[in-house]
RNA sequence: GGAGGAGUGGCUGAGCGGUCUAAAGCAACGGUCUUGAAAACCGUCACACCUUUACAGGUGUCGUGAGUUCGAAUCUCACCUCCUCCGCCA
């Protein structure tokens, strides 16, 4: 959410922003119902007032005729009141509608495009290995390897299941325990958060009302979180924090869970893409400047590039072009790895910054040193999840045997320098 | 799942139809004093929105929402959250 002043000082501003991320959003609506509304605010507010006034010289008199005269007289004003009221409130309710729509601006070095196809390469990291021979993709490599099992995962999870077993799941805690020592080093606060939440914690992360189909609802009215940003945004929520204490940085550990409504044919074999996962997410609230949050941004960035390089895996990063951006981000990096079966590189984390636009929603702000109270900055990046990140590690080490060869950092937690 | 109790400013907590413009205390901040600090004393101390170039004025907010009333922190209803007890339980 935006900000209302500045959404209609900037009427032409918000226009182009949702060009570029191709989100269709018609700002002079909006700013036709907020005349509105604040025409009928003020005639209400008058009579308000009016009705204060009036109180405090019913109190005054004592003659009980003049009294119910007064009285008699206050309940005209009342009953006018009344019908003004209740078409404030569908203004209201129509504005607010409006409000959660409106599209962040993105950043001035966002690339314009379409969709990912026009996201632009930023960085490059490491040599793609060359094979001898064919490489073997994933699926075929853990089943060889008795690392996964698919058909079980269906008979007993439905479409996308999967059990990571035998040294499929030893790999897996390796990763999480290299990614716990890794994070923590890089000041970051670990935190096991939930992953059923309430309605209003996404609806402030500004994945709501937007993405209802791809969020799994409990009869209770509750939602499974498709990541851990979530709740550990809205740990904050509602809270005043002290400027010193800025910024606060989050490593957040949850299940993630994601219907994937709208991608049913794509990658429907292996653990691409699957309805439940486990991730690790680097959560920073940071100070109201522009500067902070572009800083903050390429270190949450750079953490993940860099984890990314101690497990010896190829990757690129490409800034996100503005038909890939959310409603709420400003700026977005992609880091990518190498995924040799498919001779491509594939997501394998997702780096934004929203300025205020999710905090705004969640009501998360701080007293600056002039005495102000300002919404935080938020960002946030992947620093790990599985078993996606499983597939480029499996895939750029695995032998002409289909044995697999351990990275060099993995190997105190499983114990063995290859899996065969 | 059942029974009871409670939600008031950064915190503690009084108020239970009009005098609430929300007491008091603590914390915080500014000042006096001091070589410096502490103590003491004096002062400041919620947020949001609307009107206004500004000065200033207005409205709303006592968990949330609806209702009763000329008037609600105070009465009614629903919901949310927390606490206590019983039951169930990793």
């Amino acid at each position: 959410m935006l900000d209302i002043k500045f959404i209609r000082e900037n009427k032409e501003l918000i226009e182009m922003g949702a060009k570029k991320k191709h989100i269709a959003f018609d700002v002079s609506l909006l700013l036709a119902a907020d005349d509105k509304r604040r025409a009928l605010m003020i005639a209400i507010e008058a009579k308000r007032a009016e009705q204060n006034s009036f109180n405090d010289k019913i109190m005054q008199v004592t003659d009980p005729v003049e009294r119910t005269n007064f009285i008699a007289e206050m309940k005209k004003v009342k009953d006018s009141l009344v019908a003004e009221e209740e078409q404030l409130k569908e203004v209201t309710k129509n504005w607010q509608l409006l409000m959660l729509q409106v599209p962040n601006i993105p950043d001035m070095s966002v690339p314009e495009g379409d969709d990912d196809g026009g996201n632009r390469e930023v960085k490059t990291w490491g040599d793609k290995p060359v094979f001898s021979f064919k490489p073997k993709d994933h699926i075929e490599l853990m089943e060889k390897l008795k690392m996964a099992d698919f058909e079980r995962g269906a008979k007993v999870a439905g479409f996308r299941g999967y059990f990571l077993t035998g040294d499929g799941a030893v790999l897996d805690f390796a990763v999480w325990q290299h990614a716990m020592k890794f994070f923590a080093g890089k000041g970051f606060t670990p935190m096991f958060v939930p992953s059923l939440v309430r309605r209003e914690t996404l609806l402030g992360t500004g994945y709501l009302p937007q993405g209802e189909d791809d969020m799994y609802k409990t009869q209770d009215n509750d939602y499974l979180a498709g990541t851990g940003e979530v709740a550990a945004m809205s740990f904050y929520s509602g809270e005043v924090l002290k400027k010193e204490d800025l910024p606060k940085k989050i490593l957040a550990f949850s299940p993630c869970f994601r219907r994937e409504a709208g991608s049913h044919s794509k990658d429907t074999n292996g653990v691409m893409r699957v309805h439940e996962f486990m991730k690790f997410e680097q959560i920073i609230l940071c100070e109201a400047s522009h500067e902070v949050s572009v800083r903050f941004h390429e270190e949450l960035t750079e953490n993940a590039e860099e984890f990314m390089q101690s497990l010896g895996i190829p990757h690129r990063t490409v800034v996100n072009c503005g038909g890939d951006l959310g409603l709420g981000q400003v700026k977005k990096y992609d880091i990518e790895a190498w995924v040799p079966s498919q001779n491509t590189y594939r997501e394998t984390h997702s780096a934004s910054y929203f300025h205020d636009f999710q905090t705004r929603r969640l009501n998360i702000r701080y007293k600056d040193t002039d005495g102000k109270m300002r919404f935080t900055h938020s960002l946030n990046n992947t620093a790990v999840a599985t078993p996606r990140v499983l597939i480029p590690l499996i895939e750029n080490n695995q032998r002409e045997d289909g044995s697999i060869n351990v990275p060099e950092v993995l190997r105190a937690y499983i114990g063995k320098d290859s899996i065969q």
